[in-house]
This record gives C-alpha cells, structure tokens and sequence, in this order.
DNA sequence: CATATTTTGCAATGTCCGTTGTACTTTACC
DNA sequence: GGTAAAGTACAACGGACATTGCAAAATATG
C-alpha cells in the first residue's frame, strides 16, 4: 500500500566514512529498516543510505546478501533487548531475596513499567518481531528455533524462575505452572497497549500507559495472589 | 526469506470458468495468498492462479490494482470473521438472560473454545490480522481505522456489553472497567496459544489448546470473579 | 611514507512483477 | 441462435531491486 512513505533520505548520519564499527552501523540500521517496512519491502538501498554506508559495503560484510543480513540482525537485536530485559527483571525482582509481601505489587509495577518502556525504547526490535510474527512461515524452522531459545524464551525462562521463588515463599500462588502464570502476568501487561498504540505507530501518553500497566498488573495479582 | 517455498501450483480448482462469483473467488484466494505471503510478497499471478481466473480478470473486478484488492480483503475477511465471533457469543452468553453461577465458567469456556476454534477455522484471516500489524505504518489511518471499527472492535463491544451484564448481575467484578476486563479475557484465553503454536504455523493438538484456554478461563475468574 | 585493507561510486545484469492493450473465446440471456 | 457481457491468452512495457565486478579513493598499520 502506498500509506505513510516513510523513507527520508535526509536524515542519513554524515558519511564517517573508513572505520571498522560499519558493520555494526548496518546491523543498527537494517534493524530500522527492516522493522520499518518487513523483509520484502526493505531494500538494501535504503539500509545503506540509513547507515551512511555503500551498498556494496553491505555485501562486503555479509556475503550472504540480504538473507544474512536479516538473520544477524534477529540475532543482534533479540540479544539486545534480552539483555536490557534481563538486566530489569534482576533489578527489581532478585529471586535469591523475595520483596516484602507488602512490596510484590510495587516491585511487579516496577518490573512491568520498565518491559513496557522498553517496548518504546526498542521500538524498531519491537516492530521486528512483529514481522517475524507475521513471516514465520518464510523463515526456516531452524532460524526460527534458535531465535526463540535465545531470545523470548530465555527471559520466559528466567521470569519462570522468579515466579517459582515467589511461589515458593508463599507469595503468589501459580497454580502448579510457574511458566503458565509468566506467560499470563506478559500478556496481563502489555495486550492492551500494543493495540491501543497501534502496535507502536502511535505511542500512548505516559500516564495511560501507566494506568494500563498497573491494570494488567493488579490484575494479575488477583489471579495469582497467594490470597485467591 | 526462502524457507519454505509455499507455492503449489497444482492446488488451484479446476478452471470453472464464466460465472458471476468470480469476484468471490478471487477475494478468497487473495485472503489464503496475503495471509500467507503479506502484502509485498503476494503477486498477483498467485492470486489468479489459486483463484482458478486470469490475471485480466482480477484487474477488471479491481480497478485499483493489488492495493484495491487487499483493502477489499481486509473488508470481507474481517466482517465474516466478526459474524462468526458474534454468533459464538451470542450463542454462549445473552446478555438478556445471564448463566446460573454454577454456569459461568461452563459458559466462558465454551465461548473461549469457540473463539480459539476460529482461529484454526479461519487460519487465513488472522494470518492476514498479523501482517496487518506488522505492516501497520504502511497502511492509511482511514483504512486501518474502519478495519479496527467494524472488525476487532464491534466484537470487543459487543462482548464489553456482555461483561457489564455480567458484573450487574453480580457474577463477576470488572473493577470499573469492562472493557478492560474484556481484553484481560482476551489476553488470557488466546496469547499462550497463539505463541505455542508459532502463530498459526505449526497448530498444537486439540487437547493442548484446550489446556491452555481452560487455563486462561480459570485465571480470568480468578481475577475478576465476584468472590475476589 | 609505503603497503595492505577497506570503502566507495558506478555501471551493468538479470530477474521479478504490477499493469495494460488487444484480439479471441466463452458464457449469459432473450 | 444471436447479441452483449465477461473471461482468457498473450505479449509487452516499465520500474524496482538484489547482486556483482571493477577501478579509484580513503583509511589503517607498520
């Protein structure tokens, strides 16, 4: 569809041309583009003017063409935003030391504010992964395996981890199934502002979001709270 | 991506040709090839083929091009869709007569195994429904917003309605807000089955999928039950 | 400064694909 | 059966785009 062309070629970084960091200037920039407009729609074109670099640059460092350079930038961005995701969940939730029992919704409020932060922070990953949602079928199970594992699944993984604890210590109570309840407290916390923003193309104001969080967050607590 | 080459050539119906439903046939197999491929992969010959039709024929019925005929896919999946959402809800919950206590969850369940039916039923449609959100950006607000209007969220309404009959009736406690207790329902009911299954990609076994909604029904009365 | 490596600009190639015009065939309808 | 509408086959145009080769220029490294 014609829609918002979102291309400006103005907004290229002046060609700092001759250093060795190019590649990762590519990987940043086919991330952008390729949360922009999805693998078909991308041209490499636009990827190198986006990253102030040549076009034959590009298959210089990825010899696998365009095919390469999407799995590397899956790669790329998924350890990244798993990484920054990690880092939330062990600075708000440390399962060796369970909260208070008076500060577990604060300290989940805490931990689902800064996923959702994220998902404006990292919008391009965000937008990627919606693409990989909708191509599954294009992209070999393989690829698609590894992306999981390393990616959402090791933060599941961890999440699941926590709630065990929790459970453990008789502050929440999961039902039996730790990863059940991990998979209900993200979809408790973020459903709703990714369709009100329109998967991401329009942001809600800080304070709805907040609003909506908290929602998904009590709740959860509802559902899981050692009291239900 | 090359993948999985998903084109088979011997699929298409055998040409029956000369009718008036062409026009039909034509958005039919164009919702199979956009849900499978999206919109820029999609080609048009694909569509002919798969719709038994020439490729003239598909321009003659649409003016437009590839972008008239995906706007009226978008149209006539999501409006089918929507009608059978709204007759399984209809059938399982009338907001006229509200269920026993006793009944409440016998009824929410069935009506979350309808809808997670529909989305192996009409596997097309919301293969289409992801690609719609990966490629939001590219798509005209007006066009994006009469598809959310007569699509997604006439069912949401219908279904917040429902919600709020329930919580006058005392059957459940939508905290305020049944329009979020709507899509918490939703969340819980679809999300675990949606990503277990790569989206459609590869569907889980019946039981399975019946695990998981029954668990998502569960949580939700846990959440917003009356008793909590 | 000299040499090896990296980057670049540019042209060219091949392919895929949306779209259109035209002449011919099939179907619907009276 | 005959006429009008709808469908088809086919060829062709034009543009977008991934990819490659090559020679010149810039950069790093010693």
């Amino acid at each position: 569809m014609t829609g918002t062309d979102s291309r400006d070629k103005t907004r290229a970084a002046q060609p700092r041309r001759g250093r060795a960091d190019k590649a990762t200037a590519i990987v940043q920039a086919a991330c952008q583009v390729f949360g922009r407009d999805g693998y078909s729609r991308a041209g490499i074109d636009t990827i190198a003017t986006e990253a102030g670099v040549s076009t034959r640059t590009i298959y210089n460092h990825f010899p696998g063409g365009k095919e390469e350079l999407f799995r590397s930038v899956m790669r790329w961005s998924s350890e990244r935003v798993r990484d920054e995701q990690l880092a939330q969940l062990r600075r708000y939730l440390d399962p060796e030391r369970p909260p208070h029992p008076a500060d577990l919704e604060r300290d989940l409020l805490a931990l689902a504010r800064a996923w959702v932060g994220l998902m404006t922070d990292f919008r391009d990953h965000f937008a990627l992964v919606r693409h990989i949602y909708a191509e599954a079928g294009h992209i070999p199970t393989d690829v698609l395996d590894a992306w999981q594992e390393t990616g959402p699944r090791a933060v599941g993984g961890e999440l699941t981890s926590v709630m065990a604890a929790l459970d453990d210590h008789g502050l929440i109570d999961v039902h039996g199934d730790p990863a059940q309840a991990v998979v209900h407290f993200m979809a408790l916390i973020s459903t709703e502002i990714t369709q009100r923003s329109y998967w991401g193309v329009s942001p809600l104001p800080q304070e709805e979001a907040d609003r909506l969080t908290a929602a998904g967050v009590r709740a959860f607590l509802r559902a899981y709270g050692s009291a239900g």
